[in-house]
DNA sequence: TAGATTGTTAATCGATTAACAATC
DNA sequence: TAGATTGTTAATCGATTAACAATC
């Protein structure tokens, strides 16, 4: 077990490794190696062994990790062994598709609220959810200690709706609006912007 | 200009640069300094400096770098000075989103394909496209040199749509399926899985 | 010119990898 | 036991940053 402080980029790989486990589980896999494990996600044994040495020591020598064991521990570790309440900012197309979606309910993330400012949608029943006017927006996510939001508005209400979030006590923010949140240090941001991941991949692609 | 190798790093940063100065060119500014850049991105001027001189001296002494200009640059670099055209595979819930959504047209991707395997939804009006049968997937694609695809299908069924996307000459897949797709290593990936973006935050959540 | 800021070098910092003793 | 694989150290590799001469 190492003590010093942990890399951040070690944290973001976890979730990836927690997902590869899944899939293996699903395959009947039992126990894994670090090389198994590295192939199958295209790095290096090392990084793996020495990613989770962070945290402890997980795995027998001679035979590997036991793969049920290593989900659980990595679900501790990431803070994801007990449900987490998630509303949603923004009942447009994307925020209907989210809502929809049971992806988050699978792994744990309930949406249990969901915000819009168009009286077409107010009131309105989308998936399991009536969509509430966003006047209530901090009272509601108080009520309910919401610490975790979705934010599906469109770019210019972006910002202003992530201050609001975090005064309603929210701490961790998923912003599919394509803008650079300025929010404090210790808010907790992942941005899905897809144009910008199309624009990772197009320097790569013949002119 | 420094000719080494660019660091895959430098180009992720890229985009956000370009929708920073977006931001910035909206606001009326001219010039910027990479000081005043760095501020607005929250890293050091020293990066930014390092970062461009990979590609070319875009700046003035004394005074920075001309908004315009550097956009303009960054999107050559880019390889996004012309548009590209796109094909959508999977008109669920995300996938309308997604037709819907003007923000990949407004910044020169234009989605020109869309494809389901669902009766219910093929030769449906969907945005400005109508959705085609995947099994014309490949020819289609070829037909119109489609080089990007964007994969918004159910995650048993992305390795496989990812694979014919490829064998219909597509070179860059935005992918919405919540698995790591195994491709040739000269095709693209980006991958937009919301669950692993909610749990790289929960890590630094309060327990 | 004087002040400001670039582009670039070299130093620093941090992350990845190879190697191997420990051990199942 | 013999073979295999972990956890960890130390070396390597690569990225970030500070500093400054060049120059607008």
């Amino acid at each position: 077990m190492n003590n010093r402080n942990i890399p951040k980029i070690v944290i973001d790989r976890l979730p990836w490794y927690l997902q590869t486990l899944n899939q293996m589980a699903r395959e009947g896999l039992s126990i894994v190696s670090s090389l198994v494990l590295a192939e199958r996600l295209d790095i290096t044994p090392a990084q793996i062994r020495k990613d989770l040495s962070y945290f402890g020591e997980f795995g027998k020598q001679g035979s590997g990790y036991p793969v049920f064991h290593l989900m659980d521990e990595l679900q501790t570790i990431l803070n994801i062994n007990h449900i987490w309440q998630v509303a949603i900012v923004g009942v447009g197309g994307l925020g209907h598709a989210l809502l929809n979606y049971h992806g988050f309910a699978r792994h744990g993330f309930e949406t249990v609220l969901a915000f819009d400012n168009h009286p077409n949608v107010i009131g309105k029943q989308v998936a399991h959810l009536v969509v509430q006017d966003i006047t209530h927006l901090e009272d509601q996510l108080r009520k309910k200690a919401i610490k975790i939001g979705i934010l599906t508005v469109p770019a210019r209400q972006a910002q202003i709706m992530a201050e609001r979030l975090v005064s309603g006590g929210v701490l961790a923010i998923l912003n599919y609006a394509p803008i650079t949140l300025h929010l404090p240090p210790d808010i907790q941001v992942q941005s899905m912007d897809p144009v910008q991941s199309l624009q990772r991949m197009t320097y790569f692609l013949p002119r």
